[in-house]
DNA sequence: AAATCGACCTGATGTAGATCAACTCAAGGT
DNA sequence: ACCTTGAGTTGATCTACATCAGGTCGATTT
């Protein structure tokens, strides 16, 4: 009784997924695999702007990005919103709802999005009879740890454009481990969410961009990025001073 | 066959350490504890600036700070130090060294501090067969995660006085949680490393300080900080503007 | 006790990026 | 076709914080 996927998108079982080398790269046996792609429920494709889980609502699963992009972020005491994280194909997010078993964010889909639900509990329980899976998870972790303080390092000491370069690189890096080009990008996050996330404001996203479209380091169109000369930015995120 | 611990300190044991409700609460009973016990080491006291471990050093454990404390830094692309977290009483550090099985921070003692070191690949055996240590493991690196995406709301979108309120009012959080004073406090690291860690310079540190003291917030005395309207420092953090 | 040093404080000035305001442009809606 | 709306850009101005430049103080050295 294989459960079949009616989306345009087909990845039947984790097995044929094209994701598989990223998003849970167990080095399982077919029967495990088995056994973990019964647990794994395939989604119906979500809406521009539609949530995946709120902040507070209990914490039931993980999920993985199979394509399109998810966006998370948290409502402060004084109300205003802080984007945490954006998600691409591949990656895997909800961990924020792990230590106090109620989400802390809000993740809601950027574009038309498919994703992977993975109940925890029973990822859990999976975990219990296959080492191999609770080591992954904690390797998960400690992934989203590094990452995170990455984050920290780059907003505590870095220059606007720096927290651009950085971004737009990491961006680039992320789409290109799934065989995309890149050099041109689609960011599908507005400037607004840009700029909250590197804590900043919209005009100096624009200006930002604006600056770097000067310089030939990219061009820009609406949210179509081509990157022209990525060395540039990797320099900027080093020397805190550009050459003229 | 108990081994004896001869500092001025005896936590003989996890049974009988005050710490135990905070560093490992695994509800494992007096045989696991023991199991527990065995592998954890107790080091003798650290010397002020001495190191716990290296960026770059490959992972073999995870430490829990029993007394003093500890700051963590990564030295980034261009050469600078970026704090990246500071360890009390009961907390537990070195996570970051995990995905990569290599430390990416630097840990040191900000002052006299004794640590147990508990080695990762044991805990990861017992685990194997007591299944509340993993997930007491998850649930550690899952609280890590939410406390680097609180400092990132933190970081990326508060004022300097938005921001030293909040790490102190985390600091006499994190102390009053071990049973010590909320209200009178002695910070281990220099201005330097405060204003380091959350994206500011020591004049700017050193010009709140003395704004929060003018407002009668607090008194400073050099690293002794006593808080005098707490009240005052938890609305700074929520509304943006002081009231006159 | 004089000199050195490092951590911290304080004042004057500079500046990156915020804020305020006006404008363009594309997408819907009527 | 006209109006509305919201995202994005651009320019002028403002300001929080950085930077620069002295200071004080206490600990350590000579």
């Amino acid at each position: 009784m294989e459960k079949i996927f009616v989306g345009f998108e087909r990845p039947l079982s984790c097995r044929t997924c094209r994701m598989n080398s990223l998003c849970l790269p167990l080095g399982l046996d077919a029967d495990d695999l088995h056994k973990l792609d019964r647990l794994i429920e395939r989604k119906k494709p979500l809406q521009p702007r539609e949530g995946v889980f709120f902040s507070g609502a209990p914490f039931t699963s993980i999920y993985a990005v199979r394509s399109g992009s998810i966006k998370s972020f948290c409502i402060d005491a004084d109300g205003r919103e802080q984007v945490t994280g954006f998600y691409f194909p591949g990656e895997i997010f909800g961990w924020d709802g792990l230590a106090d078993e109620q989400h802390q964010n809000t993740a809601i889909a950027l574009e038309t999005t498919s994703i992977c639900e993975i109940p925890y509990e029973q990822l859990d329980n999976l975990g219990n009879s296959i080492p191999s899976v609770q080591k992954y998870v904690i390797k998960l972790l400690s992934r989203e740890i590094n990452a995170d303080q990455r984050l920290i390092a780059l907003l505590a000491g870095n220059s606007a454009r720096q927290k651009l370069a950085s971004l737009l690189l990491s961006i680039s890096d992320r789409l290109a481990q799934q065989g995309l080009s890149s050099t041109r990008l689609w960011l599908p996050m507005s400037r607004g969410e840009i700029s909250n996330y590197l804590g900043l404001t919209v005009e100096t996203v624009s200006r930002v961009l604006g600056h770097f479209q000067r310089r030939k380091y990219l061009t820009v169109n609406k949210k179509e990025i081509e990157i022209l000369n990525k060395q540039a930015l990797r320099d900027l995120m080093h020397r805190a001073e550009e050459v003229e």
